[in-house]
DNA sequence: ACTCTGTCTCAAGACGGG
DNA sequence: TTGAGACAGAGT
DNA sequence: CCCGTCC
């Protein structure tokens, strides 16, 4: 569930920045069910989820009402993009996930048993999980409130970055990279914290960034990839510089492949980067 | 000297009273 | 889980 | 700003 789709701000209350600082650009990650998984992780009272009488947890729809008011205080209209289906992961992925999850589970126990409380809030943290349940009210809440929101058919930031494209939206909220490969004409970032006054609203422009580095979307979609996206592995000891060093020069990924020095850099056998590519 | 990796840490929402 | 920031250490 | 409370 990406936090945002999009937004319409009227007023601009939406401060601008326009460059694009290239060395800070984190790895793209998807980070589906944020805000809901933030929610459930950061409302808490006592190391507890708010409930309701019958226990039943509310923290997140504490988290979506409020923010959601906030949105509409600042004219902002929000809609909410559900995940689908992400994308196959790979089996190790899976099993590393259960093993994390089984270490956080005994660290929990041991914690309960030595009654240190600042541990038993930290793997309890750590043990959140969303649910279809959590998913589902949320959309209720969202329905009762008349805020519109739609279900991805795959991955939400794809979508996001679609209603973008097609002039839906003013733009796509979202702390993910992968949003502007996926082609988001607009990515807001820190939508969440705008009137937290922490950081403000962080506005990128797809075409800027293209034209900042001299790119063309293929050879972007091969700079993230190279960055490390969720669906291929990247290669050790390329990083943001030497990834748009090569770039610039080769074009493309088959052509840095070809020329690269397989004594110094060594590629992931069966590296699956063509079918990454076809996914942005 | 610069770039990249690994490892560590920390926080994670929103509100309002004082 | 994620992201950010800081830092040490190794590789280019 | 900090910190307790929200359920």
């Amino acid at each position: 569930m990406a936090c945002g789709g999009a937004a319409f701000p009227r007023r601009a209350s939406v401060p601008r920045r326009r460059r694009f600082q290239f060395p800070k650009l984190p790895k793209p990650r998807i980070t589906a069910s944020m805000c809901l998984y933030q929610f459930l992780i950061a409302v808490r009272s006592e190391g507890q989820n708010l409930t309701n009488e019958d226990g039943e947890t509310t923290s997140h729809l504490m988290g979506f009402f409020y923010r959601t008011l906030r949105m509409m205080d600042n004219g902002i209209k929000p809609i909410y993009v559900f995940d689908g289906k992400p994308p196959q992961m790979k089996s190790g992925e899976l099993a590393k996930r259960g093993a994390r999850r089984a270490a956080a589970e005994v660290s929990l126990k041991e914690a309960q048993e030595a009654g240190e409380q600042e541990n038993i809030d930290k793997y309890t943290r750590r043990l959140v999980r969303v649910t279809k349940e959590h998913n589902t009210e949320v959309q209720q809440l969202l329905t009762l409130m008349g805020i519109p929101f739609v279900v991805a058919p795959a991955e939400a930031e794809a979508q996001c970055a679609a209603l973008a494209a097609a002039g839906k939206v003013y733009g796509a909220a979202s702390e993910d990279m992968d949003t502007l490969t996926f082609g988001t004409p607009t990515l807001l970032r820190h939508m969440t914290y705008s009137e937290n006054r922490k950081k403000p609203i962080n506005e990128v422009s797809y075409e800027q960034v293209l034209e900042g580095l001299e790119m063309t979307k293929e050879t972007f979609v091969d700079l993230c990839i190279l960055l490390g996206c969720d669906y291929c592995e990247s290669i050790r000891g390329i990083g943001p510089h030497r990834a748009l060093a090569l770039l610039r020069e080769h074009q493309s990924i088959e052509n840095i492949l070809a020329s690269l020095d397989p004594d110094k850099f060594t590629v992931p056998e069966d590296w699956p980067y063509a079918e990454a590519r076809r996914l942005f």
